[in-house]
DNA sequence: ATTTAGACCTGTCAGC
DNA sequence: TGCTGACAGGTCTAAA
């Protein structure tokens, strides 16, 4: 679920609280969250480790720990983070009904940044909590994921993790050009909503902010990549940019499962103006908002503000 | 060479 | 109330 601004906001989230601050231990509860090395592995090399920095690439979070370890982070569809202050505890014994979910015990919420897990989404994913990180400052970082996609991995710094090599350039950073998206946009045939997803093209746009973009630019999701004119393209940059920079300024979206360190939801549901908003009014022109299947993946767009033929 | 189902997972919601 | 199918912020693989 999380994309670009949604991964961005916690990794600020997190720089500003666990920078600093050294694991005692993890425990998994998932295996499969912890791909790689063996979870054992895993568990044996993360005890006491410091976490040096905190960095996002594409949907990645990458944690630097001490002793050029690198923990690398996608969380997929519904991958969250929660941070439990300390005197919270999780309670490991397995629930009746349900062999993969786990409960949290402990006080009630007392640290100020914690009054109360405000986001709908935040008890819920509590209970699915696959891998825990727990500092010597007594706080406990989980990680929960309903849907179990998401996937953790260690590596020794020396080599960049196989996953990141394919990204594309970082659509915040300088390196982004209007040039360099034309390129990429003029040597791919596919439709332009299926291009904005490949994250070879531009790294960490997802189905939210693609539609978005495309709706900021004017630009039908069907519409061949690259038949784009260069006026399109100067618009869709400008739509890429404006949709992540606002995603991250508002927290980022949530619709279901995410929500930040502290259980919050992220405002940017509330700025939305073409995703899962089928069946209501344009905010420019006030048409019928329409959704298709695209790829298996649900377009959002305004058929007049979003025409496919080329005027 | 691309496109596209299917897999991986669990939960929720609408409709019968 | 209970069942079924569609759908959900993603990405990889194999078959068409």
């Amino acid at each position: 679920m999380p994309e670009l601004p949604e991964v961005e906001y916690t990794a600020r989230q997190l720089r500003a609280s666990i920078a600093g601050a050294t694991i005692q231990y993890a425990q998994v509860f998932w295996e499969q969250t912890v791909s790689h090395p063996d979870y054992h592995d895993f568990l044996a090399q993360v005890v006491n480790r410091r976490v040096e920095g905190i960095r996002r690439r594409g949907k990645y979070l990458l944690v630097n720990l001490s002793g050029d370890l690198l923990l690398t982070i996608h969380r997929r569809m519904s991958g969250n983070f929660l941070l439990l202050s300390p005197g919270w505890q999780l309670d490991t014994t397995r629930r009746e009904n349900d062999p993969v979910a786990w409960k949290i015990k402990g006080p009630e919420f007392s640290h100020p940044d914690y009054m109360a897990p405000s986001g709908p989404a935040s008890h819920r994913n509590l209970q699915y909590c696959r891998v825990s990180f727990v500092f010597a400052d007594g706080r406990c970082l989980l990680y929960t994921d309903p849907r179990k996609f998401g996937r953790i991995e260690l590596w020794p710094m020396v080599c960049e993790p196989e996953a990141l090599h394919g990204l594309g350039p970082e659509p915040l950073a300088d390196e982004f050009s209007v040039q360099i998206l034309a390129d990429a946009l003029a040597v791919r045939k596919r439709g332009i909503k299926q291009t904005l997803l490949d994250q070879g093209v531009v790294a960490g746009i997802g189905n939210i902010y693609a539609d978005e973009a495309l709706f900021y630019a004017g630009i039908h999701p069907r519409r061949q990549a690259n038949t784009l004119t260069s006026h399109e393209v100067r618009a869709l940059h400008k739509g890429i940019v404006s949709t992540l920079t606002l995603g991250i300024e508002h927290g980022g979206t949530s619709f279901n499962d995410y929500s930040d360190l502290w259980g919050a939801a992220g405002e940017n549901y509330n700025h939305v103006s073409v995703y899962q908003r089928e069946g209501q009014p344009c905010v420019r022109c006030g048409t019928t908002i329409e959704r298709m299947v695209i790829v298996q993946r649900s377009s959002h767009y305004c058929p007049a503000c979003q025409k496919l033929t080329v005027e």
